[in-house]
DNA sequence: AAAGTTATTGCAAACGTTTGCAATAACCTC
DNA sequence: GAGGTTATTGCAAACGTTTGCAATAACTTT
């Protein structure tokens, strides 16, 4: 059954013609004539022909290969389980391999902190997407600064030397605040940790929606990381010592509002009723709880595109900016 | 500040020594004197050398990589989203990065159907980890033929070629509707697609355990696609035409067990008093949903392990088998 | 101190592609 | 049909490692 593998010389030797000519018969050079570049294509199928990727990544001095680093702080923030992230490696995944790239999965653990060497130098992959600013960027830069091919998904309005693509952050949190107050709520919560990049910015959109309203509204800010068990262990805590101080709350994202939420229903506190609730990234689960959830959502899919396109243009030594992707109010029924 | 990358002879220039001794140097060979190991070593950490690993991949044949393919029909299955394989693949990487393996991530439009021309032959991979059995089986049975080093995800029980790593879904299924029974539940409902080769065992659970209950139990089987949005529909749906029928839902996943509650909820038909739910797989939300999700917990940590390892030890030329891993009913609010 | 061991190093070939350049084949033009 | 142009192919080098084998260096032993 395990035959020997065909290498090019011998799918040459079958086709007579040199190596050469079978090289560039396969990659379709057109300085080879047609009926010859037909040949030896029809015979590589014919026998299940495959080029040796390590050799031909050794003399073209490319890998066809994209590195996804997932770049968390090991101990407070969002696991690698987060279902969200996860669904950003997953749209990755999709656009990498739309552009005929291969998607090499990593984490710190393998890569290090020279991430430069580890994956440029060493040949494992021709660029780099990062994935989670995180509270510390010094390994990005590090990188970044050494002249890797690099793109990162985060808070696009952080200055930096290198592009980043990530969702206008201020403006969901303005945005899911300013409902929150136009369905009534007057006394806010803001669950998240402003510390995070792209948490402060929607932060930021918080404490301005609220400026707004110009003294009609209360705020306080419960500063936890960015898990639902966190967020329920909070909010349970809150309502315990202090009772029902707010009627409004914005989580940072979904999964800390399905740990509020989850912490509301279990002392009968009703959403929307008593408390409005609004999340941000809209995944999955967002449209099967009950209540339905309120939520900002990322476009994850066009970030995705939007990620490879730049790091593909850097790679053609093109100059590229950092963008925002368009959010999106969904309106469902927590709110 | 982008400098010349430094060659393996570069640095046994540096270190005054020939490029063999450099090599064997670097790979710890007891065979070179400790003090030149040491001093090549320091020189390589000190210049931030990186081997190229094209180079080391043509010469030794092989690349130190595992692919990991997920292998979902396009339309009716499971999406890529899904939490749990997400999860699944998540435990992976972490299973592949700690024996010093990396990650690639591929579905199958990039590999096409030939497997192993792609994988193996292509150099890109030393071995193939499949992930979900589907519903068609003939692309991995394939690849096993031909000699691809392959390890499954799916039901181990399964008669196949190949090792499958999988819970031992037969008496998940089993506990589950146990459970139900114990509850006092007596008119059951199936909430899945027993023609998926894991679910199909959990079915044959679900059976075996009415079985045992000597008529003491209805049953019916609501077919439908593995999605939290399928089974709300289906639910309600049923709710619609015959009213409720069923005091037991056994769904096959969380994510079904998630739609099929929302869908109760919305008709105030209460959980667990007046239906009785059990999940599978023991997502992040089945613990944060409200009324928390009572499930059958899949060891994904322990089963990536055991995928990696049975992988490794087929590319040591080691015979394997299947293997079924434990699962444990977590009882919390559903039922 | 010569001969025999053993520990340590270096030479050179090989892994399988791709491509610059030279060589040949095919076609024009007058 | 000789000379010129263009289309097509092949030769051979290069990419950067690793490793079998031969060579040398460093010890032992007598």
């Amino acid at each position: 059954m395990e035959q020997k593998k065909l290498k090019l010389v011998d799918l040459a030797k079958l086709a007579g013609v040199s190596t050469s000519t079978a090289s560039r018969a396969l990659n379709n050079n057109p300085v080879i004539k047609q009926a010859t570049r037909d040949h030896v294509q029809q015979l590589a199928k014919e026998y299940n022909f495959t080029l040796n990727t390590a050799a031909s990544r050794l003399r073209l001095q490319k890998t066809k290969v994209i590195a996804v680093v997932i770049n968390l702080e090991a101990n407070t923030e969002q696991s690698i389980d987060d279902p969200f992230l996860l669904k950003v490696v997953s749209d990755i995944n999709q656009a990498v391999n739309r552009q005929g790239y291969e998607l090499l999965l990593s984490n710190s653990y393998m890569a290090g902190d020279d991430w430069y060497g580890y994956f440029i130098d060493g040949r494992r992959a021709d660029g780099l997407i990062v994935v989670g600013q995180g509270k510390q960027q010094s390994r990005i830069e590090k990188a970044a600064k050494q002249g890797a091919p690099l793109v990162v998904w985060g808070d696009p309005k952080t200055p930096s030397d290198y592009p980043i693509v990530g969702s206008d952050n201020y403006l969901g949190g303005l945005l899911a605040t300013e409902h929150l107050i136009a369905r009534g709520a007057s006394n806010l919560l803001f669950l998240g940790d402003p510390g995070h990049a792209e948490i402060s910015e929607r932060y930021r959109g918080f404490k301005a929606a609220i400026e707004q309203a110009k003294g009609e509204c209360q705020q306080q800010t419960v500063k936890i990381d960015i898990t639902s068990h966190a967020a329920y262990e909070s909010i349970n805590q809150l309502l315990r010592t202090e009772g029902l101080t707010f009627d409004g709350v914005f989580a940072c994202s979904d999964m800390v509002a399905l740990g509020a939420l989850k912490a509301l229903k279990e002392r009968y506190i009703s959403v929307p009723n008593d408390v409005r609730l609004v999340g941000f990234d809209d995944i999955g689960m967002a449209d099967v709880s009950h209540p339905s959830l309120t939520t900002i959502r990322q476009n994850t899919q066009l970030a995705a595109k939007m990620l490879v396109v730049k790091l593909l243009a850097q790679l053609n030594n093109e100059v590229v900016d950092s963008q925002e992707i368009d959010i999106e109010l969904l309106c469902r029924q927590s709110s």
